[in-house]
DNA sequence: AACATATTATCGTCATACCATTGCGCCGCC
DNA sequence: GGCGGCGCAATGGTATGACGATAATATGTT
């Protein structure tokens, strides 16, 4: 569970800011009571704030202390970043900024995918779709390879942007993925769509491939925003139920 | 010019392992001998240490040392990677990236702006498109405004993601404006083709602004891609020739 | 009341010491 | 002679204390 005193400290002070512990633009305890309640040297604090400083989550100078920086100024595609918001909650805007994002790179990085992919990449989706298949006949956890499966797609087009941002949207996927597992026969029925989004990049054929991933993302869209209308809490054990208020 | 020896100390680092004068995956000089070589102390070389692990571009370790990761684990989107990137050499990669980025979030955060921008969003572009009005007839800084509007277009859609890109398009964007800008009449040419954009905005008609940007980003496209082609210098001061290698 | 100055809280930097981890090589055993 | 366990040492990780630099705040003077 521990790691070392550095990647807790980081952890602890990143979710505390994005979950808004500290209010945004306030300035958090001076160093000398931050090492005092979490019980850290002040070498520690001062490497994990330098962390989080280079996240763009804070400021610091001397006499003004360190403080949050709003919200816009954060890197939204650092990994840590994304993890700790969805450690936070899921707020609204959250999932459907993750949600516009998706629907805006996913389409067009499986075009790009279709035109470029390689042997090598393809032979890996093959290798997630094999997993999920597998999970759906004889049980096995059927949202791991769903992720793998749309990850590998996302890292077979080549570009190192577009290749980031697979990693950012692994929380959204990850949620969405769990929500439309818990439907009665969810995983059986994205199945064949999955299969023919595979089917068009092995193709080589974008324009099918674009319209078959589609057809995937709408239907996330549906189950999340379903979710998000009737309240009803994500299936995320490790988060406060308040933060699920609907705009 | 000098800010302070924690910033100077990252910006050396981080400069020097985005330009690959460390090697990828090779390990950087312990830190007693980077004390001596950039004349701070260990703790300065720590801190900026840490905030590069922080920006994806190394990892540390007891006995292993201090090792830079391969550019996939980088965070593309942090303005300093950029920066950095930009400083070093804008490589045809990492060009062809930012130019696939632009043509898949521009388009898509236009339409989003076109559905969701207020009054204050379009002023703000307005302002930047009478800068861009104002250069053209009585001279000025163009690619300023013209960057401006760009940016001000993707701030406007409401998603915190797609903000957070339109600084890290930053870097092209200059470069494309800095080239079309030397074409003679760019500026005049394209100031039309800026206005349908902002008009289709302002009627709140995305399928419109969609097409009227698409014809901008295709124009930026055929200008770098002329300059690669024929092997010129870009408009960068601080730049070696050398990074321009076509592939 | 306005401005210049002194104060002081807080971060920035340096130096030193010791702890913790891990890769590597040594040594012994099979 | 090969192989596995064991210890050494290199390197980052953490702790502590001291002093410098900066800027917000208070103070005093005109």
């Amino acid at each position: 569970m521990i790691k070392n005193v550095h990647g807790n400290t980081v952890d602890h002070l990143g979710e505390a800011i994005v979950a808004g512990r500290y209010g945004v633009g306030a300035s958090i305890p001076p160093e000398p009571l931050l090492c005092l309640e979490l019980g850290v040297s002040r070498t520690v604090v001062r490497e994990a704030v330098k962390s989080l400083i280079a996240k763009g989550l804070m400021t610091t100078g001397p006499k003004v202390g360190t403080r949050v920086l709003p919200p816009e100024h954060w890197n939204w595609f650092d990994p840590d970043v994304i993890t700790w918001q969805s450690q936070a909650g899921l707020t609204p805007e959250f999932l459907r900024d993750l949600q516009d994002l998706r629907r805006v790179v996913e389409p067009a990085a499986v075009r790009l995918t279709a035109e470029r992919a390689t042997a090598e990449d393809i032979a890996q989706i093959e290798d997630a779709y094999a997993g999920m298949k597998r999970a759906v006949n004889s049980g096995g956890d059927y949202v791991t390879f769903d992720l793998r499966f749309h990850q590998g797609l996302l890292r077979a087009c080549g570009n190192r942007m577009l290749v980031q941002m697979s990693k950012a949207l692994g929380a959204l996927l990850r949620t969405s993925f769990e929500i439309s597992t818990r439907r009665k026969d969810g995983p059986r029925n994205s199945l064949p769509l999955h299969r023919e989004v595979l089917d068009a990049v092995i193709a080589h054929d974008p324009d099918r491939a674009e319209k078959a991933i589609r057809v995937l993302i709408d239907g996330a869209r549906t189950d999340i925003e379903e979710v998000l209308a009737s309240r009803r809490r994500l299936p995320r054990l490790n988060e406060p139920a308040r933060m699920l208020k609907v705009a």
